[in-house]
RNA sequence: UGUCCGAUGGUGUAAUUGGCAACACGUCUGAUUCUGGAUCAGAAGAGUUCAGGUUCGAAACCUGAUCGGACAACCA
């Protein structure tokens, strides 16, 4: 039972001392007074045995001497060290002396200055697991070859002993996962903290609008074994979209806006229409959209030379305004010095409000759109998740690594919305703008001022950027 | 030239511990849809790294090989 407490290595710092002390007299550990460079040295070679210690051969009562004058403060740095006495001639690099106290005299940040030597983590995990009883300590697969040592210490100590289990880490396709590494990002800058939503840690998933529920479902999933595998970044994406799809209130936005004036609509009109919140889940009901002459449209959804498959709008094409009304396109404007399209001229079919023709005719396309003198602006921050070309563990830490990111990742873009946005961009909040993606309101924002971020794209312009 | 660990469709994980290799993602096909998303239906895809052995029966147990990973911080 955890409670509801953190746990401390440094909590056990004595008893930890206790320990060494117990092997000291048992003979099976000794200070030894060799450099770091000589104790490198003399360990030998995985295929190659390592040479022993000559403090190796101190008594007892010596030991304890200077084992205590250390705890003292009376060395300095790196001028001894405690080892266990093993093996030097063990296959297992973890068995030759391992070292298990060095001296540091430096400030912890829970015991302040009290000690001045410190254990080893070989000789700090397997005693703390024993002390609060752990019955079996989950840790990943490059542990294994520890666990003999870990093994030999709760022999020796005579001590309760937990069981050592180790599993395969998670590793996602193209995304740095180890924790050193995504250090290096929060160091540096290229990130703005733990929590930014382009991190694959819990707090960044979280802000980036993940729910407990979808990553829970994706660890259920994936399992746990001792195979070394690279989960498809897919897959976890997959997880977010089939639990935002059930969870989010879809939403009309435009991204990159392109303004469309409805001719034949009066221009001091407006109208209410509804729309559904979800397809999925009729208890989030509807809303009221409004709607006037000049609408946005997405810059996406118009194309002056359109080909065959293209179902959207294009010039003498009919296309519907999802919940709206059937429009044509007549008239492109565009700045003669650019040649850029400014503006499009379109007529609405009055018969076909609320989206459906009475004469029973068609239209392959539906698009998304919002009243310009309704819409409320809002801050979307488009974040990619930090992908790297390669496997992730095959970077080293450094100047490879910070290249392999990618530099777009985060975008910041005005995006236009419907007014029942504004009022519902509550923290937290989750909502899919179709067409584009799913999107949470930033945790930090403010409802005056709400902040969007992007979640994942929707599926099809997932495949294309992975493809890319 | 050591020690430890692993190997099952494209990916990941299972297989009641020796009894018809299953599930999910992905892929493909069809249906449907107020977008091409989502949804629904269906299909293809491994005979379990290889070679022996034990057994009525092996993905599982044994032997050997191959391939891959971990281990030589006073890091965790």
């Amino acid at each position: 039972d955890w409670e509801d407490r953190l746990f401390f290595a440094s909590d056990y710092f004595e008893q930890i001392y206790g320990y060494a002390m117990i092997l000291i007299r048992k003979g099976k550990a000794y200070v030894c007074d060799m450099t770091a460079e000589e104790i490198s040295e003399t360990r030998g070679t995985p295929t190659r045995p390592g040479k022993e210690s000559p403090f190796r051969s101190r008594s007892v009562e010596e030991n304890v001497e200077l084992f205590t004058r250390m705890r003292a403060g009376e060395f300095p740095d790196g001028s001894r060290v405690l080892r266990a006495l093993i093996d030097m001639a063990s296959p297992n690099m973890h068995m030759r002396d391992p070292i298990i106290y060095r001296i540091i005299h430096s400030e912890h940040h829970r015991t302040g200055d009290k000690w001045c030597i410190y254990p080893m983590y070989d000789f700090a995990h397997g005693q703390s697991d024993s002390l609060e009883k752990i019955t079996h300590s989950i840790c990943t697969l490059e542990f294994e070859v520890h666990r003999p040592l870990y093994d030999w210490f709760i022999r020796e100590l005579e001590i309760y002993s937990p069981q050592q289990i180790e599993f395969a880490r998670l590793n996602l396709s193209y995304t740095v996962m180890s924790k050193r590494k995504l250090l290096e990002l929060v160091k540096n800058n290229y990130v703005n903290g733990w929590d930014d939503p382009r991190m694959p840690t819990i707090c960044g998933l979280r802000r980036a609008g993940y729910t407990p529920e979808s990553i829970r479902n994706f660890a259920e999933i994936i399992g746990v074994a001792r195979r070394d595998n690279i989960i498809d970044v897919a897959l976890l994406e997959h997880c977010i979209r089939e639990d935002l799809n059930k969870k989010a209130a879809r939403v009309m936005s435009v991204m990159n806006p392109l303004k469309v004036i409805i001719t034949n609509y009066p221009e001091d009109q407006t109208e209410e229409l509804d729309a559904i919140n979800n397809p999925e889940d009729a208890s989030m009901g509807t809303r009221k959209v409004p709607f006037s002459r000049e609408i946005y449209i997405e810059r996406d959804d118009f194309m002056e030379d359109a080909p065959k498959k293209y179902y959207r709008l294009a010039p003498g094409k009919e296309v519907r305004l999802r919940y709206a009304y059937y429009i044509t396109c007549n008239e492109v404007i565009k700045d003669p010095a650019t040649n850029e399209v400014i503006e499009l001229h379109c007529t609405l079919d009055p018969l076909t409000k609320g989206g459906s023709s009475p004469d029973g005719r068609k239209v392959q396309g539906t698009i998304h759109w919002v009243s310009v003198q309704h819409a409320k602006q809002i801050q979307v921050n488009l974040y990619e998740r930090l992908f790297t070309k390669e496997n992730p563990d095959d970077l080293a830490e450094g100047e490879d690594f910070k290249i392999n990111l990618n530099p777009n990742s985060l975008k910041v873009v005005k995006a236009f919305a419907e007014p029942y946005l504004g009022m519902n961009a509550v923290s937290g909040n989750k909502f899919q703008f179709e067409r584009i993606g799913y999107f949470c309101v930033d945790y930090n924002s403010t409802p005056e001022n709400p902040i969007f971020n992007r979640t994942v794209t929707l599926k099809d312009s997932w495949s294309k950027m992975m493809k890319s």
